[in-house]
DNA sequence: TACCTGACTATTT
DNA sequence: AAAATAGCCAGGT
């Protein structure tokens, strides 16, 4: 039973933090990109950039507010892309946002990066 | 329990 | 400077 109960109280921890990423996510601004590992850091679990990326995952399926698509790698890669319906779904919702991407590469990364610890 | 798998990163070759 | 290695942590088998 303790067992039981104690697994409950981790799986709501995360789903806290999973609802805290999607705040931060919703908050970025079209035509700029951030990062798993930022998002992680500003949250101030800076080990955890994996499970924003699980995060990620989960707002596939219900209609959540977040633009998934604005979260790319550290060095601007849209790692992401395999998720969606089509390979080139997530470029072209990003196209769409006025950001340019060629061969999965976000151009001039630095100046459309937005750091939710700079920002906010 | 043990082992594998990732929308990740930082460090070391 | 590219590639391999190594931490990371929740989930699944």
């Amino acid at each position: 039973m303790r067992y039981v109960h104690q697994n409950r109280c981790i799986k709501e921890k995360v789903l806290e933090f999973y609802e805290q990423v999607y705040e931060i996510v919703r908050m970025v601004p079209k035509g700029r990109v951030t990062t798993y590992g930022a998002v992680a850091r500003a949250l101030g679990m800076i080990r955890s950039s994996r499970l924003v990326g699980t995060a990620m995952i989960l707002t596939h399926g219900p209609e959540l507010g977040v633009p998934a698509h604005r979260v790319v790698n550290r060095d601007g890669l849209l790692t992401g892309k395999h998720h969606y319906d089509t390979p080139t779904h997530m470029q072209e919702l990003l196209e769409a946002d006025g950001i340019v991407i060629v061969e999965d590469q976000v151009q001039n990364f630095a100046k459309v990066f937005w750091d939710p610890l700079v920002e906010l």
